[in-house]
RNA sequence: GCUCUCGUAGCUCAACGGAUAGAGCAACGGUCUUCGGAACCGUUGAUGUAGGUUCGAUUCCUACCGAGAGCACCA
């Protein structure tokens, strides 16, 4: 994102900082840092602007801290302190802490700006295994945040449904009878063999294109199906509902305009029968190495990247200031060209298009491929993630209520999780014990942290209230990162990483765990200490529960 | 040949250019007459190589080594 759009303690501390840096001697543009301090020994928040400024008024670093700490306004912090070769740590009053916690900070952002955001391209006649649910899961997560902060979005599936893939399906029922992802793959072994099979699959596409009436009833029944299939995936994985369904199909009656305007532009030339944008003659520095583009092949058929140059045009005309898309990082070389061919027909500026890559997912070492029956299907792990919550289940809480509800919750929650707790430009080695394991850094660890917190709020039976007492080092945490939610958010969507909220949050399960373990409540005498546990274990509660919806994943208030 | 990702502990992963590189699993040792043991505490253990920029580099730059992916008629 390159909105600047924090206002959250970071923000505020940094404009406190620029005030009392240019009483300092220091100019309001100096570019430094407001982070959270790697330590809580460190306090809440630790600034490196001595560091940077003192470069510029060549004296030290701890002197020029001592200087702005005099000019700043401290009413919001405990202590302020100079530490370490320069920094300057704040910690915040407990008063402001727990306002934060009741009143988070919600972002200024634009409202009229709308965002199109582009995940779960399926592709027909293949079955779901785990690299097609990266997209959904991380695609989901970032709707969520949006939404969350106040974003204007939508979502939008783009199911593959169009391009040479349905000759090949569409020769397959002609050959067969029937089509189902078995006979796709057989048909697709026996073109590699037999090259006139390639060429008849590419003939039928053609005539699909061309309004084949056969064709196109044959497609339209397969897309209906499939269709149906794959909007499963909303339940199967607690999935948002999708707020436009634009297969590439859709596009087929606005291809011929952008056509129109390549040409106009003389961007289009003929070559080998084909008709291309040679990006490496047309650019300039930057596109120069993008190679040649394929806009109409040899025998006529559009391709992928004119559908998505309509795409992105469309969503223009329909109002997206942004379009995102969550699509693997094999498929960059193709953003790159599409954003290229874009910027010269002067349709897209910087930012305006993004490609949210993700690394993919393998096995053994080996890609993910329906081809190399090299598969792992995401119904297979749900079933067998099922098999091993319920036996927890059945040993640990038997007389659990709901259980079917919190068996899925559960399972789809250690799922995600797997997916979601990691950098998303890293591949991903699928390991069956990794992601089935439910202890430690996991997403049901997470949900248990919000179940025992529930736990101890019932048997309490009261919220208590955020009272004036001495309080540990422990709570000091809880209550410092239970009032940081909103930021982390914010930071996560900063640069589309899912991975950044995922990791505070066992954090800060962690931290809760550590908690209740040392803190009894229900049995503390002093009333006043007990209100304020209990107070801050509700709060706590609410955040991480909040947490856990952003990613998809369902708090449980018992499992 | 060109381009892009990625090389961190035995394994799987974290780390806006920041302070002592964090976790989980595995191994070993502890906690409990338990507000729920899917828990808590501890021990062992790591930045591919060589330079450069910087007050400060896992992070940025260059070269090399290694892994993966992509580079016109697949999407």
């Amino acid at each position: 994102m390159s909105d600047k759009f924090l206002n959250g303690m970071k923000e505020k501390i940094k404009q406190l900082l620029v005030d009392a840096g240019s009483k300092s001697g220091l100019t309001s543009d100096l570019v430094f840092d407001v982070g959270y301090s790697s330590d809580p020994k460190f306090g809440d928040y630790a600034s490196n602007i001595p560091l940077v400024g003192s470069k510029l008024l060549k004296i030290k670093p701890a002197d020029l801290a001592k200087k702005i700490i005099e000019n700043l306004d401290q009413t919001i912090f405990e202590t302020v302190e100079v530490a370490g070769p320069g920094f300057i740590n704040f910690t915040l009053k407990n008063e402001v802490l727990i306002q934060a916690i009741e009143k988070p900070p919600k972002p200024e952002i634009n409202k009229k700006e709308k965002i199109l955001l582009e995940y779960f391209q399926p592709n027909i006649a293949k079955p779901l295994h785990m690299g097609h649910l990266r997209t959904a899961i991380i695609g989901d997560v970032l709707k969520r945040m949006f939404l969350y902060l106040g974003y204007k979005v939508e979502s939008d599936t783009h199911m593959g449904d169009w391009g040479t893939q349905f000759g090949y399906l569409i020769l397959a029922y002609k050959k067969y009878g029937e089509v189902n992802d078995k006979l796709y793959a057989q048909l697709n072994s026996e073109a590699e063999n037999d090259k006139s099979i390639h060429e008849q699959a590419k003939q039928e596409f053609v005539k699909l294109e061309k309004h084949d009436t056969e064709n196109r009833k044959i497609w339209q029944n397969l897309v209906d199906e499939s269709k149906k299939q794959f909007l499963q995936i909303n339940e199967t994985l607690d999935i948002l509902p999708f707020d436009h369904h634009w297969p590439e199909s859709f596009y087929e009656d606005k291809m011929p305009v952008v056509l129109q305007e390549l040409k106009k532009k003389k961007l289009l030339v003929e070559s080998q029968g084909a008709q291309i944008v040679n990006l490496s003659a047309v650019g300039g520095e930057d596109t120069k190495n993008l190679g040649i583009a394929v806009i109409i092949k040899s025998d006529g058929g559009t391709t992928y990247l004119l559908r998505d140059l309509a795409t992105f045009i469309f969503g223009k005309k329909q109002g997206f200031a942004k379009h995102l898309y969550v699509v693997d990082n094999r498929q960059s070389h193709h953003y790159k060209q599409l954003f290229a061919i874009l910027k010269t027909l002067g349709e897209i500026k910087e930012g305006e298009g993004v490609h949210i890559d993700y690394g993919f997912i393998s096995f053994k070492g080996e890609v993910l491929s329906t081809r190399k029956g090299n598969m792992v299907l995401a119904e297979d792990v749900l079933a067998e993630a099922n098999k091993r919550v319920a036996k927890i289940i059945a040993e640990k809480n038997p007389d659990l209520k709901n259980k079917e509800k919190v068996i899925h919750a559960v399972s789809v929650g250690a799922l995600k999780y797997f997916d979601l707790s990691r950098n998303r430009h890293s591949d991903i080695e699928f390991d069956w014990d990794k992601v089935l394991d439910f202890e430690g850094d996991s997403g049901p660890y997470l949900q248990y942290a919000y179940a025992r917190l529930s736990s101890i709020l019932r048997k309490a039976g009261l919220d208590g209230k955020f009272t004036d007492v001495a309080i540990s080092a422990t709570e000091r945490e809880v209550l410092f990162k239970s009032s940081i939610l909103a930021e982390v958010v914010q930071e996560s969507l900063k640069d589309y990483l899912p991975n950044i909220l995922a990791n505070y949050l066992f954090n800060f399960a962690t931290l809760l765990n550590k908690f209740y373990h040392e803190s009894p409540v229900t049995q503390e005498k002093d009333e006043k200490v007990k209100d304020f546990r209990l107070a801050l274990i509700s709060s706590a509660k609410n955040v991480l529960g909040q947490g856990l919806k952003l990613l998809g994943i369902e708090p449980l208030d018992e499992m």
